[in-house]
DNA sequence: TAGATTGTTAATCGATTAACAATC
DNA sequence: TAGATTGTTAATCGATTAACAATC
């Protein structure tokens, strides 16, 4: 069964799609157009059926979607169709709040394990987990990981990664503001946030810079 | 003084490059290669004489780029000359979390204002903090807001962008898992946690499918 | 001068968008 | 049949990359 890879700028949008086709199926709606659900995702209808068009002819001409069917199918092709635990490293301020966070829960991606290297806060529970040692991250009796949420100091990140990797964890998710290297069969994505806010900044003094006459809207 | 406009995909790398040159600035070096500078960055050599040159021309041929200078030179163009006044809207767990995290007033930008709904909530301190409820969002004894950032529930983020963006906040951080519509002036980059760990789900399957011989690596 | 490395060019690649024939 | 909307094509745009002349 062969799946035609999809380019990454759609996948990066198909759990927009998806998280906008479980609200009108809250709502009750069945049927949704490209253009509403390019309203809904904030971008535009040809890209939207453009997106949809590499899963497959999924809409109805004259119609649109049919919303149970297009959430089945994102979920399936996304691998959302099982439930994938999460491991959470470095028990911080941020790790002990996605720790409690139930979003991940609610969305298939239970948090089943806890890590630090401190031990104040190994045996201690947080949200009704036990933080471990990361020396027992290999432990078979903790089920397997299949997320690792790297929430440590920059300086450890890299040597912790290469321990996850070890056991077994093929996609890490890394808030450590420090590019860490991965053999090829393992995914990183990362969440660096004063990137983020060093980019508002930017676009931010841009915008002034605008409004300041550098490039004049309409004056002549 | 006309800024020549560097491309999204370069301003989304600056900070990176920006980070390796303070430390390697920590570490003593004064003059870094494009390789380098590239092997810390985790691009490529060509990918980082490409952007840099967006700049202008601040390397120098046959020696590299001198580190202090191409600090300064990204500082200044990312609008990092001075410090940038953060607010964080829904003092959650991932808000409390972001309020307590030292990395923002390390890099630039400080917290100053903590903003909820909750009576419960408001008038409690966080990190020295007091929370303060949201109506009170444009007064000016506050001082300046440069940067809102948006941890509430989905429900009630559209509403709180546009308060925040009447009170004069022109940039925008959003962790609510919705998109958000604000005018031109306003700009907002979005962190959705969920939506990472589908993405790293996406391709956790494409590479067990892949394994599993779905696209034979080398047997014939 | 010889070696190293930038800055720029040009080729390539992938993403976006508009337009419209296909078709419900 | 008439109206609506998809799926696909083709044009355009922006990002990436390799290569190399310029030059320290």
């Amino acid at each position: 069964m062969t799946t035609r890879r999809i380019p990454d700028a759609t996948v990066d949008r198909l759990p927009v799609y998806l998280r906008v086709l479980l609200d009108l199926a809250a709502g009750g709606q069945t049927t949704v157009s490209s253009e509403q659900l390019a309203e809904l995702a904030g971008v535009n209808a040809a890209k939207v059926r453009k997106d949809l068009s590499h899963l497959g002819s999924y809409g109805t001409r004259g119609v649109g979607y049919e919303v149970d069917y297009l959430r089945f199918e994102i979920t399936s092709r996304l691998g959302l169709s099982h439930e994938s635990a999460v491991a959470i490293v470095g028990i911080g301020n941020l790790g002990r709040a996605l720790a409690n966070h139930a979003g991940f829960r609610d969305r298939g991606f239970p948090v089943t394990a806890l890590f630090d290297v401190d031990d104040a806060k190994v045996g201690t529970e947080v949200d009704g987990h036990v933080i471990r040692h990361l020396d027992t991250v290999g432990d078979p009796e903790l089920g397997p990981i299949s997320i690792g949420v790297l929430t440590t100091p920059p300086a450890v990140a890299q040597e912790v990664a290469n321990r996850l990797v070890a056991a077994g964890v093929t996609a890490i998710l890394n808030f450590a503001p420090i590019v860490i290297a991965v053999p090829d069969h393992v995914t990183v994505r990362k969440v660096d946030l004063t990137l983020e806010l060093q980019v508002l900044s930017y676009h931010q003094q841009r915008n002034e810079a605008d409004a300041a006459g550098d490039t004049p809207p309409m004056a002549g």
